[in-house]
DNA sequence: ACATCGTCATAGTCACACTGTCAAGTATTA
DNA sequence: TAATACTTGACAGTGTGACTATGACGATGT
């Protein structure tokens, strides 16, 4: 409802445009001037919308983080398995970076070593998010799916760390011809971690692979729930 | 000549307020008077050794990350089987930076993220480094330790990946009090992946475990080659 | 017509990176 | 000791960019 019909509001303009340019050259040299330009309003009305210049960075993130974490969690209770879950919450993860490279390089570079960022709504979600991914890691020790003596929080930091890692070289070196995507790697990256902490036996040879293109079943999920539902109303 | 007898040149006084200063508050946010202060030399004497401040940041880590390389390429050629190698390039690197705080929240905090940064000698080091991890683990492919379909970029950034990550947290959340330290958490990262992308069989049961202790193993092994003669030709 | 709100333009403040200058050491040499 | 070259420090500037304050303009609603 809202203004969800307009193209874009003032204050969407300007997050675009903060984005874009943030990721591109960096937070520090990244000029409000140049994003006013870029988003067609003056230099005065950014400052009416973000009291400060990180203001604005940390405003970006907020709202994307949080709807990633809303739709994984309406799909990851409907998995069944730990090793599913796992691999829900990842793709997910990688999706989301993947098709959206200005908001992971926003995160992953300029945000990520930021410490007044953890202190804000935005970190609070992505930490939520990471919460959900170690609790799955925990009873899948508990239940005998991974081994007894397994470090849930060190196997968390293998999984995130990895692909993180990934994603970071994928920004900082060009990364416009790669022969495999990120998304590529996920399987092997996730099969050689589950190798190494499965508790014993492969009969479970009936493991859940989820694939890119598998991602499109959440969507249709999405769409059946979100279609009923009223939207809240912020206007004011 | 000139101070090299004093116990620290003006220069080096800098460099050690700079680097703790930075670590501590970021680059951003540190001034060039309070480095000043701190290095009891005046501002524009920075300014002569320095060209800018980036240039002053950039030439923290060059010496470190040269010195690292150099000690730890003198090591790694003794040590038999790739799995031993990687071992010990992973714990020179949880070494490195487990005891120099400063320079692990410089490297992972501020560096890292910087595009300039990548075209540094000190980067080049760093890289090298990465490199030698690397052809480590190609040869674990070929040779039959490892799985022949195994991607070695994805296990490179697997391990580096996972111990920057615990290092980031480490650094990121106040780092006091934490049961385990990285090194601890070490040995069953590496166990994890290798366990995951062997080979076959476990008959390799006397792997070799290099723990913290070892270290000083090398420092010996420093210490010998150093006071005889210079050769430097590394093995063939 | 009038008041209100959102936006813009402009001008100004302030902090800080960086420069230039010159005087006062300090070391080296005669 | 004295002349020389080199190094350092104090300090006064310059330029940039974040942020503020103010007033004008236009659209909207009463």
């Amino acid at each position: 409802m809202t203004d969800k019909s307009r193209p874009k509001t003032r204050k969407d303009r300007i997050m675009d445009a903060a984005l874009r340019i943030f990721a591109e050259k960096g937070f520090q040299i990244a000029t409000i001037t140049e994003i006013s330009k870029e988003a067609g309003v003056s230099e005065a009305t950014i400052y009416e919308y973000f009291g400060t210049k990180e203001d604005l960075l940390f405003a970006i993130p907020e709202k994307i983080s949080n709807e990633t974490f809303e739709k994984s969690s309406k799909v990851i209770p409907y998995i069944k398995g730990v090793e599913g879950k796992i691999r829900a919450i990842l793709l997910f993860y990688v999706q989301l970076y993947q098709s959206n490279p200005h908001y992971s390089a926003l995160v992953l570079l300029q945000l990520m070593s930021n410490k007044r960022f953890r202190h804000t709504p935005a970190h609070a979600a992505i930490r939520r998010s990471s919460h959900v991914l170690l609790d799955c890691i925990k009873t899948g020790i508990e239940d005998g799916t991974f081994k007894k003596d397994s470090n849930p929080y060190l196997i968390r930091s293998m999984l995130m760390g990895a692909i993180e890692h990934l994603f970071i070289h994928w920004h900082m070196q060009g990364m416009p011809k790669r022969k495999t995507s990120i998304a590529d790697m996920l399987d092997p990256l996730i099969e050689i971690i589950f190798d190494g902490i499965r508790a014993k036996k492969e009969e479970s040879g009936t493991t859940l692979y989820l694939k890119l293109e598998d991602a499109n079943v959440f969507e249709k999920l999405f769409q059946k729930k979100d279609s009923g539902a009223s939207s809240k109303d912020k206007n004011k």
